[in-house]
DNA sequence: ATGTCACACCGTGTGTGA
């Protein structure tokens, strides 16, 4: 099974991206994070038109995630919303069930400065993330949680740490909870499970040239149960769709796995 | 160099968020 994750800032302007990858990549499931659509406006015919079902919590000109899968398989008992989010109006978490693993999809708040009102938001919602992998876990489904998780896990996932000095995505604070996630949840990293010593990121600022510079971070995740993580043959990101026209300032993140 | 992008708004630029 692939499953892919993407933050693809705004789905409505990168459509023509988004389909592009669903024709020539044709992942069983593909996570979007940064809609940004009204739920009215989702593109559910084009989609559809392209063989992929979708689920999605939408909430307008911010964020906004859906869970895409493709035609056959069911996508079932979708969710929307985090138990315990401070800010439970902002479209930042959807699951489902596919092929009997239970798809998670964040797009954790950005945090804008460290000590200020959102990032206390971010501190809180990283919680709960933890409270509702903890108790997917006790459930015993397997799971994958993917998404735009605003954290770099460790140095190696920044390009300049020096440049990050003071700033979010880089504090203890945050790393210690993304930790908390892996471990209350019974989790792995999957890129970091088939790259250990590698540094690549997922996403590059759109200014400066950063992408074509090669300074970016790694804040995408695809993090899978211990049950699954003996099936994963291969995890990558997938740089080719940061290029081009009109591309978000994410890379999508494959994993590819053998289901138990 | 706060240098890009996307969105809303009666709009042909400005504010907001990333």
């Amino acid at each position: 099974m692939d499953v892919v994750t993407w933050n693809v800032n705004s789905l409505r302007a990168r459509l023509p991206r988004v389909l592009e990858f669903l024709e020539t990549e044709s992942p069983d499931v593909l996570l979007l994070q940064e809609t940004k659509v009204e739920a009215a406006d989702f593109p559910v015919d084009e989609l559809r038109a392209a063989g992929y079902e979708a689920v999605h919590h939408s909430a307008g000109r911010w964020a906004g995630v859906a869970i895409l899968a493709r035609e056959g398989l069911a996508l079932a008992d979708d969710s929307a919303g985090l138990p315990g989010e401070v800010q439970a109006d902002e479209a930042r978490w959807v699951e489902a069930t596919v092929g009997g693993i239970r798809m998670c999809t964040a797009y954790v708040t950005n945090g804008r400065e460290v000590g200020s009102a959102w990032f206390d938001e971010k501190l809180a919602f990283f919680d709960a993330m933890a409270a509702r992998v903890a108790h997917l876990r006790a459930d015993g489904t397997p799971v994958i949680v993917g998404g735009d998780l605003n954290v770099t896990r460790d140095d190696r996932d920044v390009y300049d740490v020096a440049a990050f000095e003071g700033e979010t995505h880089v504090t203890p604070q945050e790393r210690e909870r993304l930790e908390t996630i892996i471990t209350d949840g019974g989790l792995l990293d999957a890129y970091r499970l088939v790259h250990p010593d590698d540094q690549q990121f997922t996403w590059w600022d759109y200014r400066q040239g950063h992408f074509h510079r090669g300074l970016g971070l790694r804040i995408d995740y695809l993090l899978v149960s211990e049950a699954l993580a003996g099936g994963v043959r291969e995890c990558g990101i997938l740089r080719d769709f940061r290029k081009g026209t009109k591309p978000s300032d994410h890379a999508p993140l494959r994993v590819r796995l053998d289901l138990p």
